[in-house]
DNA sequence: TGTACATCAGTGAACGCGCGTTCACTGATGTAC
DNA sequence: TGTACATCAGTGAACGCGCGTTCACTGATGTAC
């Protein structure tokens, strides 16, 4: 006589996010059918409903493993960036992702990002995360700067951060209506070094 | 016997497109309802269908309409950076849009974003717009350039303003979801002016 | 200037379809003995 | 170890609703005379 969620449970859960991220991804939220996240999720709606109330939390649900997933990728970054001869360069690079899921993966923050201009409740929740994705980052960043010697305390590094995500997001998006004209990656390359350099920031190197 | 379109025909359409600008704004193009938009243009369904053969026919159209908008923004701006001490950060802040319909802009634009990833026909036509204003505006900034010496020939200006659009529409993105946290136009004013320095492209003062 | 009338511009009811959601149900799970 | 059976996890048909679109129509427009 089972008394709490089965083994089951938590594997359907994780199909139909990875099919909820695929399709909301592809069609937006509004253009996003249940019945094709389930199809894709290989179940019936039904399943759908006894696992969510609504297809937005569904869509909440999605955003916050997306926001674990995110933590993840802070944490790995660590570690490559204290190997790093540049570290915040290192880091720059490291946080913006791979290539292959660049995409998907900023349609649907870009989607996140629209429901949270048209809904206040929901920007606390985005908002939060991200300034914690940026104090996670300045842990980090900080003891490098350190050990380098460079000016930490002159530095707003939780405006830098902003800085280096919305140049990120902002060149990820001409990148993928262009994908010839302007490489994944290219303006941090490009621009960063200048403004690290005009602060004091670089570290270790200095080409 | 009218024999063409009658002199209302316009009015009608752009009430048509200012009504679907405020609808998709707010609701994204997959949860924008066809009456919404009529209603609050004050019309009915079928006047919509007598002016465009779709929804999306709609939206297409309404991106031409803010094409043209977004070059008479551009050709403003060449007036204002034409007397300012410094003209390129003249021109990153004036091509930024009045805080008033920041929010709207922002919406559209990144519903045409999103389209165009997702529509590989589309992009071209978003491709080829922003490059136009881009070359606009390279036309305004070489001779202001050109007169106080600085080095025009090294400069990449094309993708410096890529760069700018990247950092105004990734720090607008910010600014909308966290309001009080981030000023509009905040990220170009603290940064880039170490770019433009490095690159040499300081051109009358230095503050 | 005024009227006739062909054409144009919107009306508004109706269409079928696919949407998000519900629910009575069946089969799977896993504990108790 | 095996069986009984209470609970859980999905099924799948059905729901009403609002969607995008169509179309026969009425009234507005504006040219011709």
């Amino acid at each position: 006589m089972p008394k709490g969620p089965t083994k089951r449970r938590p594997q359907t859960n994780s199909r139909l996010l990875d099919a909820a991220l695929e399709v909301f991804a592809e069609r937006g939220f509004g253009g996003a059918s249940v019945s094709e996240i389930c199809k894709r999720a290989g179940y019936t709606t039904g399943a759908l409903y006894s696992n969510y109330a609504s297809k937005e939390e569904l869509f909440l649900a999605l955003f916050e493993r997306h926001s674990r997933a995110l933590a993840d990728r802070v944490a790995a970054a660590a570690e490559v960036a204290a190997g790093s001869p540049e570290p915040l360069m290192a880091l720059a690079a490291f946080t913006s992702t791979p290539d292959d899921d660049a995409r998907e993966w900023f349609l649907i923050s870009t989607e996140f990002t629209l429901h949270a201009i048209r809904n206040p409740e929901f920007a606390g929740a985005l908002a939060g995360r991200d300034a914690q994705a940026r104090a996670d980052l300045i842990e980090i960043i900080r003891p490098l700067l350190g050990v380098t010697g460079a000016p930490a305390e002159v530095a707003d590094l939780d405006g830098l951060l902003r800085l280096v995500t919305a140049l990120r997001e902002g060149g990820l998006a001409q990148s993928l209506v262009e994908p010839d004209a302007l490489a994944h990656g290219e303006l941090e390359r490009r621009y960063l070094p200048s403004i690290l350099r005009d602060l004091g920031l670089t570290t270790r190197s200095q080409n």
